[in-house]
DNA sequence: TCTGAATTTTAGACAAGGCTAAAAATAAAT
DNA sequence: ATTTATTTTTAGCCTTGTCTAAAATTCAGA
C-alpha cells in the first residue's frame, strides 16, 4: 500500500509533530529525512493525494488521523523489533536502531501480532519509548529524568537520555536496564548528585548521570 | 551493496543453476522472477559489470564464485528466519515463505549470525532445505522421495514436495514433520503404497503420499 | 541447408524518488 | 514600506527497474 519511502515520511512527519505544534514545515522534514526540501515538496503533494496528510502550500503539513495511524504503526513495529533485537538476540541498547529500522517496513499484520505476543506485548521499548498499541495509540506515561526526582520517590527506569557505550556501560554494570526500580534515597542539593537504591544495592550517581535517565514515576 | 532487485535475481538464478547444468536461460529467470525477458537482460548486464556472474549473450549466465557467496547468504536469511517463523512464533510451514522473502534482505550480518545462535544454529529450514553456512557452503545431503524407499530403509524426514494445507495436516495428524524417523517396512509393489514406521506408530501410506514426502536416507 | 519458430537483445518509454537551479512566496529588517 | 533574506515550490534532469515493440540471433524441421 505505501512503499517504504512513504512510511519514512510518514513516521518523519509524526514524530515532528509530537516535537512542535501546528504545521510542520518543508525544511523540517527534509532536515529529518536527509534529503533535499523540493524532494519534499514533490513527495508530501503525493501524500497529500492518499489522504494521509493535509498539505496546504508554503505552510506545511498535518497527518490526516489515517496517516497518523499508519505512521503509529510503522512506529509500534520499529520498537517492538528493538524489543526482540535486545530481549531475544542480546544487542546493547545503542545498536539496534539501524537494524530496527530496516524491520520497521516489514508487511504483515500476522507477524507483528504473534511477534507482539513472542515479546509478552510489551509497553516500552529498549530505550523507554512507548510502543503504539495495533490500533496506533500510543499509552502517553510522560517520562521524566532521574534528577527531577524527590527523595523517597519511587520509579521505574524507561529509558536514557545520552546512549554513549560508555553511559550505558555504565548502567550495565549497576543492573540498571528498561524495568529496573530505582528510589531515591538521598539528594545532594549543592551538587545534583544522589544515593539511589537499585534491587537491593545503593548506588551514589553524580547530577550528570541523574540528568540522563529517564523514569516513569508512580 | 546490493540492491533488493538485484539480490533477488541472483537468487533466482542460483536455484535455476541447480535444477539444470550449464547457462541458465534468459526466459529461464524470467519466467522464474515473473518478470520479462528484456528486464532480464538489462540486469544481467548490469551484473555481469559487477562481477557477480558471467554473461555471454544469447548464451545465457553463470553466477561469480563471489555472486554465489552472495546468493547463498541471502537463501541462508531466507531459511533461517522461516525457522524463526515457525519454531518461535509458531507459523505453519506454508505460511512464512511470503514473509521470509522479505527478511531475507534484512542487511546486518550481526543480526544474522545471532538469530543462527538464537535458533541453535539450525541445518534446516522447516521445509527441509539444508541452510548454507556463513561462507554459502551448503551441507549437500541429497534428499529423496519415501516412494523411491525399499523396505527396511531408514529416513529422516526433510521436508515435503505438495505444500497443501491437506497434506500438512495429514502429517501433522500423523506427527510427521522435520526430523522426524521414519522406517519402511513394507511396500507394495502394485499400487506403491507402503507400510512405514514412525515413533512408535505404524502407518498404511498411499503411492501419493510417499511421492510428496522428502527423506534423507543415511 | 534453408526457412520458419523460438529466444534474446535493443531501443525507446515510463513511474518512483531523488537532485540542481531558478522562480515564487513569505518573513525579516531597515 | 520597501528591500533583503529565507523558505518553498517549480521545472527539468537523472537513476533504477520495469515494460512494449521491433530487430537480431539461434534453433529446429524439412
Amino acid at each position: 500500500m505505501f512503499s517504504l519511502a512513504e512510511e519514512n515520511y510518514l513516521k518523519a512527519i509524526y514524530h515532528l509533530e509530537q516535537q512542535t505544534q501546528g504545521e510542520v514545515s518543508t525544511n523540517a522534514i527534509a532536515e529529518r529525512m536527509d534529503t533535499k526540501p523540493s524532494s519534499v515538496t514533490d513527495m508530501v503533494q503525493k501524500l497529500a493525494e492518499k489522504e494521509v496528510l493535509s498539505y496546504i502550500k508554503y505552510k506545511g503539513t498535518l497527518l490526516t488521523p489515517n496517516g497518523k495511524k499508519i505512521a503509529a504503526n510503522v512506529i509500534r513495529k520499529h520498537r517492538l523489533w528493538e524489543v526482540f533485537l535486545v530481549e531475544k538476540l542480546n544487542f546493547q541498547w545503542d545498536e539496534v536502531h539501524e537494524i530496527a529500522e530496516q524491520l520497521e517496513h516489514i508487511q504483515s499484520d500476522e507477524l507483528v501480532s504473534r511477534l507482539d505476543k513472542f515479546l509478552g506485548s510489551p509497553d516500552f521499548d529498549p530505550h523507554g519509548d512507548p510502543i503504539p498499541d495495533k490500533h496506533g495509540n500510543v499509552k502517553r506515561t510522560e517520562k521524566k529524568l532521574l534528577s527531577e526526582c524527590n527523595k523517597n520517590q519511587r520509579g521505574v527506569c524507561v529509558g536514557v537520555k545520552e546512549t554513549s557505550a560508555e553511559f550505558l556501560q555504565y548502567l550495565d554494570k549497576r543492573k540498571i536496564s528498561i524495568g529496573t526500580k530505582i528510589k531515591v534515597l538521598g539528594k545532594e542539593f549543592f551538587d545534583g548528585s544522589m544515593i539511589i537504591q537499585v534491587d537491593g544495592d545503593q548506588y551514589f550517581v553524580s547530577q550528570k548521570i541523574a540528568e540522563n535517565l529517564y523514569v516513569q514515576t508512580n
